[in-house]
DNA sequence: CCATGTGAATGCGTTCACAGCC
DNA sequence: GGCTGTGAACGCATTCACATGG
C-alpha cells in the first residue's frame, strides 16, 4: 500500500463514521455517494487504494471495508495522549470518556500552576508544566490536547515539540510555528463560523 | 476577482491569523513561509489573487492586506448565528463572548427540551425548537451551531436546511446529509486525534 | 537589489470509461 | 445486470522562472 493522497486520508476517515453509521452489511459506492456527496468515481479510486477484497459482488461488506480502513490509517493502534493546560475546557477533557472507545489513551494532565495540579481531582495523573518532556518522554505519549491561553500556546507547543511530541490538538486561536514532522490540527470554532462566512455567496443565487 | 480555489481559501483564512498576531506592520512571503510552511510562491499566488495593491516595496503592508482578505472573504459582513441543542455545549456558547469580537451575532438558541429552554438564563432569546424555522426565517440567520446529541443530529440538520441555513457547525459525531449549498464543518475532538493518528508514519523515520 | 506579481510548466488528484467479476 | 477496480485523460493547484516595480 503505497501512501495515500491527503485528500483520501481525509475522506477515509470520514467514511469510517459513515460504515458505523450504516446500518446495513453492504454498501455501495453509490450509496456512499449520497450519504457523503462525494463522487462515487472517488469513492471507489479511495477504496481501491486499500489491500483486501471487499466487494461482495453487489457492494462492499461493511465490517470488513471498515476495518480495512482503519488498519490503513493506524487508528487500530492505541495511543497515549495528554491534555496540557487544565483550564475549564482542559480539565472537561481529562474526564471526557469517548478518547478510550476510540483508541486513544489520556495519561497525563499538564498545568503551570502547582496549585491547580495539586487541588484538581482527575481520573489521569497531573503534573506541573515543568515535566512534560520527562513524562512525554517517559509513558511514549504521541498526542497532545493544546488547551492554554493564546498567550503561552506557541511556548508550551515548543516545549513539546522538543519532547517529541508526535501530533498536536490546538484549541488556541492562533497559527502555531512547528518543526516538519509534527501534525496540528486546529479547533476553533469562530474560525470554523469564518470558514462557512467565506463560503456563502455574496449575493448571488446558489444555482446560476 | 474570480472565485477563489478551496485550499486558497482555507489559507487565507489562517493568514488572517498570522497577520493579527505578527505584530510588524510589513510582512514578506518569506517570513509567512516560515510561519505557516506554506512555501513563499504559494501565498504570493493566494495574494495575488486578491485585487488591490499591498506591496510597500519590501513586504506586504499588513493592515491593507489583512483587510482585503478579510473583505475578499466576507468576513467583514456581520453574519447572525443560532445554537441548537442547550445541553452542556451549547449552552456554553450561548455566553461566549468571542463570536461578537469577529462579526458574528448570536441571536437565538433552540432546544427541544421546552422546560430546558424556560428555565436557562441566557443573554440570546431562548425557543422551543418547533419554532425553529419561523424565528431563522424572521431574524435572517444564517449558520448554526448544532449541539444535539449524536442520534437527533440528523433530524435537526434538515430542520435548518429546510429553514434556509447556508451554513452548520456540526458538533455530533456523524456525517450529516445535506443538500448542495450548505457548508458543513464537522467540529469533534476524537476526529482531529484520528485525523494525526492518521499522519503518524508507521515504523518509519520521518526522514527516510 | 530585493521582493512582489504572473503567465507557463509541472504534478497530483479527480473523473472517465471500460474491463473484470459476482 | 449491476457493481467494483483501474489505467488513462483531464483539470486544477502548486511550482517555477522571469519580468516588473519600489
Amino acid at each position: 500500500m503505497a501512501d495515500l493522497p491527503e485528500p483520501t486520508i481525509e475522506r477515509l476517515l470520514q467514511l469510517t463514521r459513515v460504515l458505523d453509521n450504516c446500518g446495513a452489511a453492504v454498501v455501495t459506492s453509490a450509496e456512499i455517494e449520497t450519504r457523503t456527496g462525494w463522487s462515487s468515481h472517488t469513492i471507489r479510486k479511495d477504496i481501491s487504494y486499500l489491500d483486501g477484497d471487499f466487494s461482495t459482488g453487489s457492494g462492499y461488506d461493511v465490517a470488513a471495508l471498515g476495518s480495512a480502513v482503519r488498519s490503513a490509517l493506524g487508528l487500530d493502534i492505541k495511543r497515549k495522549c495528554c491534555v496540557v493546560g487544565l483550564g475549564r475546557l482542559g480539565s472537561a477533557y481529562l474526564n471526557f470518556p469517548a478518547f478510550a472507545d476510540e483508541g486513544f489513551e489520556l495519561v497525563a494532565g499538564f498545568d503551570s500552576s502547582v496549585n491547580r495540579v495539586e487541588i484538581l481531582r482527575s481520573p489521569v495523573p497531573l503534573y506541573p508544566a515543568f515535566k512534560m518532556g520527562e513524562v512525554i518522554v517517559r509513558f511514549g505519549i504521541e498526542m497532545a490536547l493544546l488547551c492554554v491561553p493564546a498567550a503561552s500556546a506557541q511556548a508550551a507547543a515548543d516545549r513539546l515539540a522538543a519532547a517529541g511530541i508526535k501530533g498536536i490538538v490546538n484549541f488556541a486561536p492562533i497559527a502555531l510555528e512547528l518543526p516538519p514532522g509534527i501534525s496540528v490540527r486546529n479547533v476553533y470554532v469562530v474560525d470554523e463560523l469564518r470558514a462557512i462566512s467565506a463560503r456563502i455567496p455574496i449575493r448571488k443565487k446558489e444555482n446560476p
